[in-house]
RNA sequence: GGCGGCGUAGCUCAGUUGGUUAGAGCAGCGGAAUCAUAAUCCGCGUGUCGGAGGUUCGAGUCCUCCCGCCGCUACCA
């Protein structure tokens, strides 16, 4: 496919914004989060890098909302308190997956409040905010909005008694929570009071024919995401952008500086962190204006990657804010429109022994506590390969360790072990090789031939397919591997028994590379055996940043520009010495797991009741 | 209710514009090998492709209806 001569390499490049869903900071997330947007985002991010591309991957925490200001009460600490702890958790959790962002950051920083007041005020400035009142519901002992989840009550319609102030569970009716009899907070039991409330509505309608003819374009796109948002542009209604809260992003009006009531919704701040984050990513290293290479030159590409719950606000709801963006405001400056998306895609949901994930009900594994007892390229593997990537797929820990043992280190990891065991005991060093046969020839072509087929399966964002296919190579150098019997030539044909050693070892080096976006970890410690020096892909590490009031906050991010992977064959040099062997992978006690982690998990269930 | 998805070998799933005898991995059976974390390699799979109709020369793949499961339904994120 791509002809990869030096001088073509350079002028091939291509700008890559990797934009990854921020998770939100109420709790520690569990690995069916990360199933959803951290490994799919970070097996791309890294093979854009290999590949030469740049790439711009960034994230941070969400940390507006009624939910955190509930479990702020409950906990008794404010909001920003408990979002600063939640942050520091989820930060270690992405860093130990080792997901490569270029920053994760968060929806608190001074820069975000700038520019989430940059974009709603330019937006209101070109119209396409306006004023409206409506009917709120308050909680009376806070004073603050209750949301209509946050209201239950007997269901007009049919009597359900636990119906939800949006929506009955019981007969499927839509509700208005004025609708409701008997309605009373979830949260504290009181009775909700209802008055009128003036907010700000983005005007969705304006964009329709735009989003509808864009949307219409992106053939591309997986197709549930395009049928699904299809479908959301032909009923679009203004959106209220604010809440009745005094957690969140003030609204930038002259009539409402001081006012402590009132502030930005935090879907609306959230998704301007895609911005705001490369915003705040240029100006840490020194470049104030080199995120507009990503966000204002259009020859640049832009990923989403989230959970279908999100498709709306992706597909919709910022790029109509985008669109009336424009040229901006302060932070545009006139200097280009801003991106649209390229390409959304969206994982289907993770379930967990058959059941639905469920912090309250015990029902969920959190990856720290997963990563304290596992690996992470072991968890990678399988969120790829058996995870929720094309419709919902269930978790359940016999299938991890079934993932883990016959399949990663039966195939690959053996594979890697049997013949670096071999060459380091008999030989030491990377063997000189003598004249390939055909057989080594055809298994040298079937790793190059990977190159673009693998490569071109993570394009398309297809991770499992092109996952599966790097394994079938590998399955295919087993089979070389026997077939050849390099172990029984040693005595009668040292030569030949080198030869064999030397190709399979290539073909390890080459899909070293291959795996590596999925396995980073594993790659690097094969890397090394092989005898190499310095990082394949680059690490993520934790650092902290000062903002111009002198306030600071840590943020997750790498300099991968040192590493030294390519996405191309290996060029093993003969001669290279060779690391003392080790597995890759621990073996899993199968009984011993699964019985377990299942008595933990009704640990955890019993402790939730 | 609306929208969308799923239902393919014992298990988990591939099958992207309809086209030769429907595939993979695992489990199972037989054999080879023993370099390797008992990890590998070779051989063995008739399953009403949820059910019923329809379109077509031809459908797992399109249309209609039905059954079962699931998700989303935008002021929780």
């Amino acid at each position: 496919m791509e002809h990869e001569s030096a001088a073509g390499e350079a002028e091939g490049r291509t700008r890559i914004l990797v934009a990854v869903a921020w998770p939100y900071a109420s709790g520690p997330r569990h690995i069916g989060h990360v199933a959803g947007f951290g490994v799919p985002s970070d097996i791309f991010a890294r093979y854009h890098r290999l590949k030469g591309n740049d790439v711009l991957m960034v994230s941070g925490t969400d940390e507006h909302g009624t939910p955190i200001m509930v479990a702020a009460d409950r906990e008794g600490v404010s909001p920003a308190q408990l979002a600063q702890r939640f942050n520091g958790l989820i930060r270690e959790d992405l860093e130990r997956l080792g997901l490569s962002y270029d920053i994760f950051t968060r929806t608190t920083t001074r820069n975000h409040y700038r520019v989430t007041q940059d974009v709603f005020k330019t937006l209101y400035d070109k119209g396409f905010i306006v004023r409206q009142t409506m009917l709120g519901a308050f909680s009376e002992s806070t004073g603050r909005t209750l949301p209509d989840r946050y209201i239950e009550g007997t269901c007009p319609n049919c009597g359900f008694s636990e119906a939800r102030g949006d929506q009955c569970d019981h007969c499927g009716r839509q509700l208005d929570p004025t609708d409701l009899l008997e309605p009373r907070s979830r949260i504290d039991g009181s009775r909700p009071v209802f008055r009128e409330t003036e907010h700000f509505f983005l005007d969705l309608p304006a964009f329709s024919e735009r989003l509808s003819e864009w949307i219409g374009a992106q053939e591309h796109w997986r197709p549930n995401v395009r049928a699904f948002s299809a479908n959301l542009v032909d009923e679009l209604r203004p959106r209220a952008i604010t809440r009745d809260l005094d957690w969140g992003v003030p609204i930038p009006l002259e009539a409402y500086d001081g006012l402590d009531d009132k502030r930005i919704y935090v879907w609306f701040d959230a998704v301007i962190g895609y911005l705001s984050a490369a915003v705040e990513w240029a100006r840490n290293r020194g470049t104030p204006d080199a995120w507009r290479e990503w966000w204002q030159d259009p020859s640049a590409r832009h990923y989403y990657f989230m959970g279908k719950d999100n498709i709306v606000f992706h597909a919709v709801i910022w790029p109509s804010m985008l669109m009336g963006y424009g040229q901006g405001g302060e932070v545009g400056a006139d200097r280009g429109e801003l991106g649209l998306p390229h390409d959304i895609v969206s994982s289907e949901f993770l379930t967990m022994e058959g059941k639905k994930f469920s912090s309250s009900r015990g029902v969920a594994i959190y990856v720290n506590d997963f990563l304290s007892r596992y690996d992470p390229d072991p968890l990678r593997y399988f969120l790829t390969v058996a995870g929720p990537e094309s419709q919902d797929t269930d978790f359940t820990w016999a299938e991890f360790v079934r993932r883990n043992n016959d399949e990663l280190l039966a195939n690959w990891g053996n594979l890697v072990n049997r013949t670096l065991a071999s060459a380091y005991k008999n030989f030491g060093a990377v063997p000189e090789p003598g004249v390939l046969t055909d057989d080594d020839e055809a298994l040298l072509q079937a790793v190059e031939a990977g190159f673009a087929t693998v490569g071109s399966l993570i394009e398309a964002a297809r991770f499992r397919a092109a996952l599966v296919e790097a394994m079938q190579i590998a399955a295919r150098a087993n089979q070389y591997v026997s077939e050849q019997a390099p172990w029984a030539k040693l005595e009668a044909d040292r030569a030949r028994a080198g030869t064999i050693l030397s190709v399979t070892l290539r073909a390890i080096d080459g899909l070293k590379v291959l795996l590596a976006p999925v396995l980073p970890f594993t790659s690097q410690l094969l890397h090394e055996l092989l005898g190499y020096e310095g990082q394949l892909s680059g690490r993520v590490v934790s650092r902290d940043e000062v903002e111009e009031d002198g306030s600071a906050h840590a943020v997750l991010g790498g300099d991968y520009g040192a590493a030294t992977g390519r996405w191309e064959p290996s060029q093993l040099p003969a001669g290279q010495r060779l690391q003392q062997p080790r597995p890759l992978y621990r073996k899993l006690d199968a009984d011993e797991v699964v019985a377990g982690e299942l008595a933990r998990m009704e640990r955890a269930a019993a402790d939730g009741c």
